[in-house]
DNA sequence: TCCAAAACAATAATGATTATCATTTCTATA
DNA sequence: TATAGAAATGATAATCATTATTGTTTTGGA
């Protein structure tokens, strides 16, 4: 039900995931969303992007990659980096550590934000 | 003045901060370390190191680098990892994105819990 | 049907950070 | 040296996302 939501939409935010399930539950409460996309994450249906400086964004996309939030619009784009996984845990084993998991936010514009700046300063 | 708690300090919090330079300057105010941390991150003197699910914390190191969240005592390793910054930014070539800027942030256990779980087991 | 456990809505609490505002401290120039 | 204007500061309030609490409702099994 609420994986529905949740993989539908590109990223979104607690905030948004309530705004959407409103429109079917409209006395659901904010705290039942934060409650079971906690759960989702725990299960591991779902996964929790941290982003530092904003709101937390939920993936339904299990697979490796990583996340550019786009500085122009606000959104949230995919990023692959096949290697990254594999050179952090070689690092992890060389330096006697142990890899719990990771998080890399890429901060910069999104290839629409990139376009509308090109034509802009034509 | 600041800079100098700072790169003594291993990835200091504001708050960490704060109490250190209280030492030196009893009446000083919290606001006025957030103030003037967020002053050195602008200028480029210090770097801030957003962790998602905690404090900020703040890094008198420029040169490129990333973080360790050790779960079990809290601190902050650095990590090395040349290839990262490279492969970012031949992304962002290739996908027609302006990369401004990434922090990446690994969890886990640092050298020392490791060797403590380690002595635990035996 | 009944009862315990789980889920829920509403709201309060928390914690880090930022904003506000009145006051103090610099700074440069006359 | 005096002084006006700018910048910095301390104290405190405000903000925002998230978590905790509490009392009520729903659910599923005996």
């Amino acid at each position: 039900m609420y994986r529905a939501v949740i993989e539908s939409s590109e990223h979104p935010t607690a905030d948004t995931v309530y705004q959407t399930v409103r429109k079917q539950c409209p006395d659901i409460s904010l705290g039942t969303v934060y409650r079971n996309l906690g759960r989702l994450v725990e299960c591991g249906a779902i996964r929790k992007i941290g982003v530092s400086d904003g709101s937390d964004r939920f993936d339904g996309t299990l697979a490796e990659h990583y996340h550019l939030l786009c500085s122009g619009c606000g959104c949230v784009a995919d990023i692959q980096l096949p290697e990254l996984g594999k050179q952090i845990r070689q690092v992890g084993r060389e330096s006697g550590l142990e890899i719990q998991g990771y998080e890399l936010i890429i901060h910069g514009l999104c290839k629409d934000c990139v376009q509308k700046q090109i034509k802009e300063n034509e």
